[in-house]
DNA sequence: AATGAATGAGTCTTCATTCAT
DNA sequence: GATGAATGAAGACTCATTCAT
């Protein structure tokens, strides 16, 4: 039988499930930077002064969004795998930069937390631990693809190229969005050959 | 004999250069983001309104910062170079490396842009410009290393890789500057390994 | 009884009253150009984010006090009324140029407007519903004087007349505040007797 | 035979008048407020150090403006004139209604005067030549309709009626500017009936 | 006399965060 | 716990005017 506590930290969660969705659908909907907390608040229906009830800052939150986004390439790349056979490299790489095309929020948020966006200890271990669970994933399979040395740094490698990629070219200006598309797979799936290449050699 | 107008056209460049010194001085003491024009100004030793007869607005001034930086890498890149032989790739990825480990400025810019930076179309040519020739660097690498095919797709590939090694990793949070630079350095090497592999295959 | 919602939206209004009244009062003391955020801020004794709280920009809160204007005459003008009667033409001319030259605000706003400050669709609807309210004066005089055709156009013409005179003489450079009073009235006692002249005639 | 002064004083105001007719073209071409000196040094071929050379500041040269538009309303008149007969009042009102509509500078210039515009004492007589000028015209017209009494006096009422009209209805918002020209043009019939009547009953 | 780069005070506006109710 | 009005520091940028060359 759930307790009075229980049922208060369920409506809790279920709140701030609301501001985090409602966030994240400004986010897919316009530029990153021109996103207000007023805006937040009218889109989840709650006041202001609500959101920071459930967040210390807006940079809380935007983790909060990014973890959110995290999660959903989890479980993409989770849906791909084949029992626990996972999904091949070439794959990983086309489904994680398409995500990443359709969700531009995702690395203007890692810009933004590079640019300098102020993180509590506690956001900052929650943030390692979701980048962990997706890097274990291309450790998985990297490791299915047939590379057995430094695992672990080739899938921080990978991660980091493909992020570059969308990092260097997702702007580029006088490009139409499905030239960028195109443009940023095909370079995913040259890096996903070098990386295949590289599980043959070994 | 210099005419009169090539002497003011100097002067004004001399002046421009001041400008642009005096911001890459501050960019790299302190963050992109709180840079602000009064204090470009006053570190020029110019007023607010003197900036603003050089550049339409700041983010042409950024553009300009980050072209020199571009310039600088280049300039490595050549010196690298033995007779009309280019660099090793390996060796090019660690002073790229090494050189946005010591200027953040750098793809913090980039990062800026992506995140919305609006450049006049001239700004933009001359960033693509600037681009192009360190990429064409990157392509005579890669060639002089042995890869034939598609060498400028794989040249933005190699280039995306080492932009977003610095984006995933040098921010890293509790971590110091010096563990960052070894292990961003560490990525670039197995980066650089996994291209040179692509160029033993063929 | 009334509701909280009731002495919020109480509240809201008399704040805005506040920053009203403070405005008008600038205006009145100093050039319409000169008064600042900064100033009337100050001097409602709110911060100047709270006039963004209450109003979009500037200009939409100078047509609030524009409009406050309007509603002051229309207020004079009902003042003069002896029952059902308007007050006569002749007075109506009076009262107004009396009123614009205690109050330079309010021509310099439509001098103002009229160089091309921008309005909000609802400013400008708030603006011609005054301005509506103020003709339909304007236009029962006209008919109690005994003018019968085209009595709304005539009405434009008598307010568009008297306005003239006060953009036209009531800054005349070189001549004293008193002098202004004397010569606008003396118009306006001419135009109002040119009106007068058109009802006979009917 | 022309001194060598006299071709200066030549030169000089040939100069004067190419500055001049810059900022004509440009005050014709777009919004009285968005014009710069620097734009209007371009346009006129000079530097901006060069206007300053003729004019104290920018408000004395858009008195020259100013004058040069009340010139070429006289000339329009008196091309009306037959032989020592003025136009008819009914056409003056409607010459000087159009070239209003076609110089909205003029009246724009007429508020930014009103709105605190200062000038030196010697424009402020250039100004007030110029005007007198203009209500000369005016004062005939009015006398050959058959007005006696106070002519002078009802001239400037006349001429404060029109420049009322282009004032209050001149940017009536969400209006095309051919209803404009057609609505002022039509309460300039009435205004001129309206003295011509006062004419009849003397 | 002509030049035009330098000046800088001063403008409006934004928006994350606080805190009294 | 929820509210949302108040806050105000901070920002980029404008442009008439000056003055050394």
């Amino acid at each position: 039988m759930a307790g009075l506590a229980e049922i208060k930290q369920q409506e809790r969660e279920a709140r701030r499930g609301l501001i985090l969705v409602a966030a994240q659908k400004l986010f897919a909907e316009k530029d990153f930077k021109s996103v207000t907390v007023r805006e937040i608040a009218r889109t989840a229906g709650v006041s202001i002064g609500t959101i920071y009830n459930y967040y210390e800052n807006l940079d809380e939150l935007f983790v909060d969004v990014f973890i959110r986004g995290a999660r959903e390439i989890v479980e993409l790349l989770d849906a791909e795998t084949q029992g626990d056979r996972p999904c091949s490299l070439a794959r990983l790489c086309e489904v994680y930069i398409a995500y990443l095309n359709e969700n531009m929020t995702f690395y203007q948020m890692m810009s933004h937390f590079m640019l300098g966006g102020r993180l509590s200890e506690e956001a900052t271990q929650r943030l390692n631990r979701v980048t962990r669970e997706l890097l274990d994933r291309v450790v998985s399979t990297i490791e299915a693809a047939g590379i057995r040395s430094e695992t672990r740094l080739t899938a921080q490698a990978l991660f980091s190229a493909l992020n570059g990629i969308m990092i260097s070219y997702a702007t580029y200006p006088g490009r139409s969005l499905e030239e960028i598309q195109r443009h940023t797979a095909r370079l995913a799936r040259l890096v996903a050959n070098l990386f295949l290449q590289q599980a043959k050699s070994q």
